[in-house]
DNA sequence: GCGTATCCATACGCACCCGTATGGACAATA
DNA sequence: TATTGTCCATACGGGTGCGTATGGATACGC
């Protein structure tokens, strides 16, 4: 038998693995289950390899969550830029980037994020960081809009708290009926 | 010295624990960092106790665990039902539900209870009803006000969604400007 | 073809936490 | 005082996941 490759690669992954590809495995372990999802050993087995490999990458457990985090936010931000080749209509424009965040592939990947950051200091601000650019993405769109500055933040502060909340809600629902609330949510916002 | 009472009860317990004083202490435990934040011994070092006493309350972890999501249930419901006793005009009263939701001690829980409980169906349904209650509840106020069913239960919900995830922003925020931010929230929904 | 760098396998020690087994301390009751 | 029930301490076994040490395998430069 051939030494190598012929262990079942479960995600048509190379053999050699790189950082990244430890993240993104991670990270898809994370949206499952939080972070104490994450371990090690566990990666190594739905990567088709040992922790070895692990070991040479990263210098440890914690430093490989730290980079973790850095890759989540790295990702959940460009979802965001993504989104600047949206229509030009901005009430268009908001609609479009409010179901961009409903299908994202990150979709319930924030409570399990929040959990694990809410009482480290230094991983809270990451996170307040990447809140601090969602929301002011959202709240141009109102300003263009037409809203005045402290209007529009507070429409896009209660559309962000939607979407994030909207996660959270764990009743059994299509993604279909969250659209069509998200839907008439906007239009309530973008009405008066 | 003294066989018993002579190791500081941390936080002015009696020596002998009771089913409830364990599940008190790990719901601290998990508002702090998580499901993973509870753990029997480190619970029994809270409490002053060893762990003999722990599995003499209950059976194992797993029962432990399903017992505390229930603990939470009844304690965030018992939330709602207390709030029955509020002003009569129901802007008012939106008012101070809302207020009692952001002071409320069981704040910052929720993003561990639901990353918790995501991907178990048994446990989501528990939430779920949480859920499903907390509504109700909002959008009756809502109906009170005097919106029409549908109209009544769509600003209920964007109210909900914002209140929970006013929980999971970690920009470092005073309660007062939170508690500002939503009144001209709840301004917004009063509205048109 | 030789050396070097890159990447991973294997094996081990270690710490941590779960659950159990057993007996002891205290209170209530008779 | 004797007895029974309640609640906890102590000690132990076992599993699990982290980190390390060491060597093997492949690719690349020369």
């Amino acid at each position: 038998m051939s030494t190598r490759g012929s262990k079942q690669a479960k995600a048509a992954m190379p053999d050699r693995q790189s950082r990244e590809s430890w993240l993104h495995t991670a990270l898809q372990a994370l949206a499952k289950g939080g972070i104490d999802q994450v371990r090690v050993e566990w990666l190594a087995r739905d990567l088709g390899v040992t922790k070895g490999s692990f070991y040479w990458h990263f210098k440890d457990r914690d430093q490989f969550l730290e980079a973790l985090l850095d890759y989540w936010a790295e990702q959940s931000t460009q979802t965001v830029i993504r989104n600047r080749s949206y229509p030009d209509d901005p009430p268009a424009r908001i609609r479009a980037v409010a179901e961009d965040i409903v299908r994202r592939d990150l979709a319930g990947m924030d409570p399990h994020i929040r959990s694990w950051t809410q009482y480290d200091p230094r991983r809270a601000k990451v996170v307040a960081s990447v809140d601090k650019l969602r929301f002011g993405f959202l709240r141009d769109l109102f300003v263009a809009a037409g809203y005045p500055a402290d209007e529009a933040a507070l429409r896009a502060q209660c559309l962000y708290r939607y979407a994030l909340g909207e996660q959270f809600i764990l009743a059994r629902e299509s993604k279909a009926q969250r659209l069509r609330r998200m839907h008439t949510q906007i239009d309530l916002l973008l009405g008066p």
